[in-house]
DNA sequence: ATTATTTTTTAGATTAGTCTAAATTTTATA
DNA sequence: TATAAAATTTAGACTAATCTAAAAAATAAT
């Protein structure tokens, strides 16, 4: 049994190394953890011992397929807990990160079972990103960043990649939100803003939301 | 701000003293705290350093007031996952205590107000027990056990003691749940056993079983 | 290819919560 | 009212997760 800071590594660990593709340094993980490089060296031994992760000293550590199968248990748990924030509850999309950061460590099977079921199964949590089903089984959709997306071409958003609360508010303001359909009505050449249409609304954007919003066609 | 090991203490004294109305000796919470009695004066210290209990050497602990606030926001939360669980989840009432155990620790103010409202702001969980307002106030029904109720007589189910899980299944089997009504048909004076009505249906139950059931008139 | 810099690890401490064993205090009993 | 028994506290130790400071290894720069 995994303690909720062993939790936390490996979902930091998964995160880093891009789903587990990579190695993560020292430092990277004791930035991301918010702690210091000794207390990662520490908890890296730890995590080794429990075979969640293999670990070469001075070259960095990569999730074993149990640690990953670990790290998607809690990325599920987090995901659907941020769905019934927003769904359910209805809190704002941008509110939910800190919640579910605590919902997420809760055990019980039944629980996220019944969660999902009562949920109607989502595909998506309310910032796009794929829900991985029971088994830690994660279906990716295809993403583009919208500043990548010709102009007359319309995608669906999906997700969004900065989880600043700002940004989020403002994207709220607009309107784009995930699922929502957005269309490339026209673009800037210069500064590589576009205006977009969401629903009726029609507006511009900077390429620094742009390239954070993410579509697939 | 208490720790989850904290909160549990104060939960623990908080019922033991019947709602802050009695001391608590150091061994009936060991054994209430599953630990030993060693473990159970250190914490003693703490948690009196931190003003939400009095303690005196040898003659047991008390709750502050600002002590039995912090149990009664604990048991709040409690109650209404409890109610969250049964009422929207689907899940059976004797299910519920452990996940409960872990949900009441968790911190956002917004989120317990939000689940209150969503659940209609009930006024007991599944057990029957009063769930307290988000100051902390408590209004408890006046309950008396089935087994005190005169032949003829009828109330309605606010509670059961014992959160035994057998004897939860069992009531649930009967038809026993919190609010259904209960009519006293017949009373067996030799072993205090007694037939009771719930709706439509006719059940013996004995003494044992009887006083566990508390009921408002 | 040395030296300087950065990164990582080790060594030794600290805090929360727990334990066992021994000492102390209170309560019960003879 | 001494003494035995029970309850409680103290002393000292352990684990998990963290820290600072120093040592060691890897990388970059002259």
């Amino acid at each position: 049994m995994l303690s909720l800071t062993e939790e936390n590594y490996l979902k930091a660990i998964y995160h880093l190394s891009d789903g587990g593709t990579k190695s993560v340094l020292t430092n990277e993980l004791a930035e991301a953890m918010n702690t210091k490089a000794a207390s990662v060296t520490d908890m890296i031994k730890k995590l080794s011992i429990k075979e969640v992760i293999t670990y070469e000293k001075y070259y960095g550590v990569n999730l074993t397929s149990s640690g990953k199968t670990e790290a998607l248990h809690v990325i599920r748990k987090h995901r659907l807990w941020e769905t019934f924030l927003v769904q359910t509850l209805g809190f704002n999309w941008d509110e939910v990160h800190e919640v579910a950061e605590q919902l997420e460590h809760i055990h019980s099977v039944r629980l996220i079972d019944k969660l999902d079921e009562f949920l109607g199964f989502p595909k998506a949590d309310p910032h796009g990103d794929p829900i991985p089903d029971g088994k830690g089984r994660i279906k990716a959709l295809p993403q583009i960043p919208l500043d990548q997306l010709k102009e007359g071409y319309q995608g669906t958003i999906i997700a969004v990649k900065d989880s600043d609360s700002n940004l989020l508010k403002y994207l709220d303001k607009i309107g784009a939100k995930p699922g929502k359909k957005i269309k490339v009505t026209g673009k800037e050449e210069y500064d590589e803003s576009m205006e977009v249409q969401i629903g009726e609304k029609k507006v511009f954007i900077s390429k620094e939301v742009s390239r954070n919003i993410l579509v697939t066609q």
